[in-house]
Formats: C-alpha cells, sequence, structure tokens
DNA sequence: CGTGTTTGACCAGCGC
DNA sequence: GCGCTGGTCAAACACG
C-alpha cells in the first residue's frame, strides 16, 4: 500500500536525518545525547570544554579533535576553559595566568564565556532539532505500525467472521499480491497455523503484486503497486527470489523436496488474463516485453505469443499474447509472475489492475480450498458501458464460448479473466455461457465471473465494486465457491440469481447456492460492518499501488478513482491515439483502452489523453507494428 | 553492432 | 511407455 510504503520511506529518511545529524554534531565536535548514552558517561557526560587557541592543552576526552583550533567542546556540566595560546603552557581549571596582561586575559575569558553561552544555546537548538527528529521518526513508526496492523487486523476479522459461519476449512485474505508462502494451495489442515502465518505477514505489509513473493520477508514491505504492476503496479524490486513464474527447469533445480517452495511455486502461477478488442498485434501495457517463443495452441488457429519483460533482466514477469480464435478482434493477454523493478508509470496501471485481479483470484483461491480442488478461473467480464456493478458468480461447467489459452492448461494455473471485451446485448445472460472454465476434469471450484457488463447500472466503481465482491466472498462463506450472482447493481440479486438459476439447471448440487442464502448474502453485504472499510481496502489497493511520484499518475485518491471512471464516461468515443491499453494505476486502467483501429468504438470506454493516467507511449508499438514492443 | 524477432528443437507434464 | 501439448531455449535472422 502506498501510504506503508510512504510512511516507511518516512521512516528512513528520518532515520537518515538523525544518522546525518549525529554526524553532524560529531564533526563539530559536539556531543549528542545519542553519542552520550552509547558512551556511557554517566559520570561527567555534559561537560563543557571549550578550546581557544590554536593548541590543546587541555585534553579532557578522547573524543575532543585536536587538529580544529576552534574546536568547542560543549558541555553543561563542568566548565573549563582552555584560554592557551600557542605558548602552550598548560593550564589547570582553576588557574589563573600571572601574567602582566590580566586585563587582557578578563576580556578573552569575557568573550569565551560568550562564546561559550552561544555555543550552549547551538548545542541546547542542536538536540531539540535531533529530539524533534527523532520523535517524528517515532511518530512515523508508530503511524506505520497501526495502518499495517489494522490491515492485518481486517483480514483477521473477516477470516474470523467466516470461519464462525462455516466450517469450510479454507482460509480467506484480501491480501493484494502478497501471500503467505505457507499458504498452502488446497491444503486444509494447517487452517489455523496458516491463519496466523497469513496475520503476519500482513503485518508485514501490502502489495499489489501479482502473485505472492517467494519469501515474506518480515523487514520491507514491498509497495506493489503498482504495480502494479501486474502489479505492476509499483512494484518494489525484491530479491531474486520473488520470481514468480520460473521456469520448470530452475523450478526443478530449486531446492526440490522443500514444501514451502513447492507451495509458493504453485500460488506463483496465478495469471491474469485481459480480453480486450484490440486490432493491434499487441495491447500496450505500459512494459517492455521481448517475444522468446510463439506457439500454436491447440484449438486456436491464432498463435501464441510468448513474452517476458524486459524492463530488469531479472523480471519474471510473462506474458501470453494471443487472438481469440472465436473472435479474431479480441486480443488475450495472460499475464504472470511479479515485476521486481520499478515499473514505469504508464506500466504500472495495468500491472495493478492485474495484480488486483490475481489478489482477487487467489485469495479466492485460497478461500475455495476444497479439498481436491483444483485451480480457481475467474473470470471478470469488462463491459463497453463499465456502468454496471453487476458480478456474476457463474458455473465454469458452462460451454465456452471464446476460446481462451488457460482453458487447457494446467490447473495449476489459477487464472483470472478480465473481460473487457464488447458485452453483447443481454448482458446478464451472456455472462454465464460466456464463462470458460478453467476446470477440464472435476471442478469443484465454481468460478467467478465478475461482470462490468450491465445496461442499466451506472456505477463508476465498477472495478472497485468488483474487488471489493470479491473480498467480500470472504465474508460470505454461502457464497463463495458456489454457483450464484451477487449483484451489486441495480438488478434485484434474486432475479439474477434466479435467472441463472434456470439456465444452469444442470448445476451440481454442492455448488447449488440456495435463495436464502442470497438473502442472506445480500442481507450480509449491506448490513456488514466491514463492508465499508472493505471497500477501503480495495479502493486503496487498487487505487494507491501505483504511486508514481506527486501529480503520479497512480496515486490518486478514491475520489479521483470515481472521476476517472467519469471521465471515461464522458469521453465514451474519444479516440486515442494509441492503439492499446493505457496505464492506469486504478480500475479504469483496462477502461482506458483506446483503439483508432477498434472497429467496434462502442465496446469500450476511451479516455482522453488528457488523463494522468493515460500515459501516451510512444516508445514503441505502432499499431502496425508487430513487435511487442510496448512500452 | 546491438537489440529484438523468428522458428525449430528440446523438455516437462499429463493423459491414455 | 508413448503421444500430445504447453512452455522455453537458442541459433539464425532482421532491423535500425
Amino acid at each position: 500500500m502506498a501510504s506503508v510504503r510512504w510512511l516507511q520511506q518516512e521512516i528512513v529518511m528520518e532515520e537518515n536525518r538523525a544518522a546525518a545529524m549525529e554526524d553532524v554534531f560529531r564533526r563539530s565536535g559536539l556531543r549528542v545525547a545519542a553519542d552520550v548514552d552509547k558512551e556511557k558517561k554517566a559520570a561527567d557526560p555534559e561537560e563543557i570544554v571549550v578550546k581557544i587557541g590554536k593548541k590543546r592543552l587541555h585534553n579532557d576526552n578522547n573524543d575532543t579533535i585536536p587538529s580544529s583550533p576552534e574546536q568547542k567542546h560543549l558541555s553543561s556540566g563542568k566548565q573549563e576553559l582552555d584560554l592557551t595560546n600557542a605558548e602552550g603552557s598548560s593550564l589547570g581549571p582553576d588557574s589563573r595566568p600571572s601574567s602582566s596582561s590580566q586585563k587582557e586575559q578578563d576580556d578573552q575569558l569575557e568573550s569565551a564565556r560568550a562564546e561559550m553561552g552561544e555555543v550552549r544555546q547551538e548545542n541546547q537548538r542542536l538536540k531539540m532539532y535531533l529530539d524533534r527528529i527523532m520523535k517524528d521518526y517515532q511518530t512515523l513508526q508508530m503511524q506505520f505500525i497501526n495502518i499495517v496492523q489494522q490491515e492485518s487486523k481486517k483480514s483477521t476479522d473477516r477470516s474470523n467472521d467466516r470461519e464462525k459461519e462455516i466450517e469450510e476449512p479454507e482460509l480467506v485474505s484480501l491480501r493484494l499480491g502478497r501471500f503467505s508462502s505457507d499458504l498452502k494451495k488446497d491444503d486444509n489442515k494447517n487452517k489455523a497455523s496458516s491463519q496466523g502465518k497469513e496475520d503476519e505477514h500482513d503485518k508485514e505489509g501490502l502489495s499489489l503484486a501479482l502473485d505472492c513473493k517467494f519469501e515474506a520477508s518480515k523487514s520491507d514491505a514491498n509497495e506493489s503497486l503498482p504495480n502494479p504492476s501486474p502489479a505492476h503496479s509499483s512494484e518494489e524490486p525484491k530479491d531474486e527470489a520473488g520470481e514468480t513464474w520460473p521456469p520448470s527447469k530452475v523450478l526443478k533445480t530449486m531446492r526440490s523436496g522443500d514444501d514451502e517452495i513447492l507451495q509458493q511455486s504453485q500460488v506463483k502461477k496465478a495469471r491474469v488474463s485481459v480480453r480486450a478488442r484490440c486490432d493491434t498485434p499487441n495491447m500496450n501495457d505500459g512494459c517492455q516485453w521481448r517475444k522468446y517463443g510463439q506457439k500454436i495452441a491447440k484449438g486456436n488457429p491464432c498463435p501464441r505469443a510468448y513474452y517476458r519483460c524486459t524492463v530488469a533482466p531479472s523480471c519474471p514477469v510473462r506474458k501470453q499474447v494471443q487472438r481469440c480464435a472465436e473472435d479474431m478482434s479480441i486480443l488475450i493477454t495472460t499475464y504472470e509472475g511479479t515485476h521486481n523493478h520499478p515499473l514505469p508509470v504508464s506500466a504500472t496501471a495495468m500491472a495493478s489492475t492485474t495484480s488486483a485481479a490475481a489478489s482477487m483470484l487467489l485469495s479466492g483461491a485460497s478461500s475455495s480450498s476444497h479439498p481436491g480442488s483444483s485451480a480457481p478461473s475467474s473470470t471478470i467480464a469488462g463491459p463497453n458501458n463499465l456502468h454496471g456493478p453487476n458480478f456474476y458468480l457463474s458455473d465454469n461447467s458452462k460451454s465456452k464460448q471464446y476460446y481462451l489459452p488457460n482453458s487447457s492448461l494446467s490447473t495449476s494455473h489459477p487464472t483470472i479473466t478480465l473481460d473487457l471485451t464488447t458485452n453483447t446485448p443481454s448482458s446478464s445472460s451472456s455472462h454465464f455461457s460466456r464463462f470458460t472454465s478453467n476446470f477440464p476434469t472435476a471442478p469443484r471450484y465454481s468460478s467467478t465471473n465478475l461482470d462490468f457488463c450491465s445496461s442499466e447500472s451506472s456505477s463508476n466503481l465498477s472495478w472497485g465494486n468488483a474487488l471489493l465482491n470479491y473480498s467480500n466472498r470472504s465474508t460470505q462463506p454461502y457464497i463463495k465457491n458456489q454457483i450464484g450472482v451477487l449483484n451489486l447493481g441495480r438488478q434485484p440479486l434474486e432475479n439474477v440469481y434466479h435467472s441463472f438459476m434456470q439456465k444452469n439447471n444442470p448445476t451440481p448440487p454442492q455448488q447449488s447456492l440456495p435463495p436464502d442464502t442470497i438473502a442472506a448474502a445480500t442481507k450480509a453485504i449491506t448490513a456488514d460492518p466491514s463492508f465499508q472499510s472493505a471497500l477501503a481496502v480495495a479502493l486503496k489497493s487498487i487505487i494507491g499501488t501505483g504511486s508514481s511520484g506527486p501529480g503520479g499518475a497512480n496515486q490518486v485518491s478514491g475520489e479521483n478513482f470515481g472521476q476517472k471512471l467519469k471521465w471515461g464516461e464522458q469521453f465514451p468515443a474519444a479516440s486515442s491515439h494509441s492503439e492499446t491499453v493505457k496505464g492506469s494505476g486504478c480500475g479504469s486502467s483496462y477502461l482506458n483502452k483506446s483503439s483508432a483501429t477498434n472497429s467496434q468504438p462502442g465496446s469500450l470506454i476511451f479516455l482522453p489523453p488528457s488523463l494522468p493516467f493515460s500515459t501516451s507511449k510512444s516508445a514503441s508499438a505502432s499499431p502496425s507494428d508487430n513487435r511487442e514492443h510496448t512500452n
């Protein structure tokens, strides 16, 4: 989270400032309180020695620096004045020179006293400044701790509430890109223990990363976000171990047998697939990609291109780009991995959005860990008109209408699909038929179709609601993993549910959702006191990750977030010069799909190029450029 | 010449 | 074990 990250930076800055101050004190010969404490000079910790003269005659302390002729060693306790000159006569504290120039010495004494007073005042001033810095540091530290604790508490509360309601042994968390390495995908044995670990990790900070880091390092809370990057979010460059998609070879060469690694590899395989209408060969997501392979996948005549992120040499993020077999105008981009490097502003949009989606997916995966269940798959259908916060938990058993590259993938790749293609007129009914299953075998999961499509509602927080809805599933145990509809829009929930149930008669009994459950879910959603907080967390997770500095494109507040979406509505047909998705730290990034070549102008929401998050990327990808040189 | 793409080969996982 | 498929590698090639 950006706030946490900011606090961390502030703390580091304060530390640096304090260290610098101390260093200044030391160099100037002034002894700071810290030094006094360290050296345990309790006997006379504030001794003051004022040396005026070229030669130091009274060496009371090793800390004094003899080289400086005007060195002042200040203290408030015993005061010694060394007023000797170059002759080098040593004078005791009480000694008085018996020279004839008594008056001159008196003058020197007076001046020395005056200077001593000034230095003392300066010392006091510096001490106060140091104290203030230390207080600021402590305050920031406390704020940081509080924020982290609040985040962890929210997550814990949700999990606890859910556990009270059901006995379903699973973990649910709203972690945004940060997943405990201890989190076992389908292991329901270690619920309690994992819960505790999860809390620990939550305290470490949140990040918007596409998926987990290998090691949940306790010390540094990484940003995300950004990251968004996927994540991009401004995913902070973490350790190389944070590689999220190591090749199978690498995985094998890695310390095999390590349970934790295996678990991590499971989690790391989360993917975010983005379906968007794009006539250009590639979508510009702000990152730099290098193509390393191309394959003809089964079931799709269009070749699948493999790209890896080249922003950082060690970046594990990869993506697959493939045209939809049924609709060539639909470009399916699948992201995997977490950027381990700072992302450009234009890239944080996709990163943060995909990371949020991945977080949703992974949180859902952890929350629905039925024994023997396969990897989850979710679809977020983003309509051309993002007016409707309607979210559908659809049945994955439905036949797929579109080809998805992941449909034949291993179930170890939980995939969430962001469907940003054109919505069919009967949106609510088409959602279910459009859903694509990732469970060729025994899907005990019911995949989630978070559908932004709506023909009537006009919410501006579709994406946020989507995340919220998904997140809220953690508090709605009866809904998650079950077929049903969560409609946060205008459509009555029950109606959608019944409509869906009629369309999904062959639904397995275990996935059926009783109507009373729907009502309870609706009531719980509206009455849940954590609802707002969950919304705030979700929005913050999306918005706050793309920290791009002052005026950054992604450092927006929730209001801005809403306003951005409003802008998107206000410029539904604004023709953008770029051909691909433009970066946005919030969920609007995918709404910001532009296309001068888009044959369906009404299918997407266009944002004016002047939008702060609509960075016009020019580094690559001309519309006719086949290279995936997207920046 | 450096960078990125192309493309065939190779490997691993999975199902039969 | 074999075949299929997804995913990756790396040499060859193209481009600026």
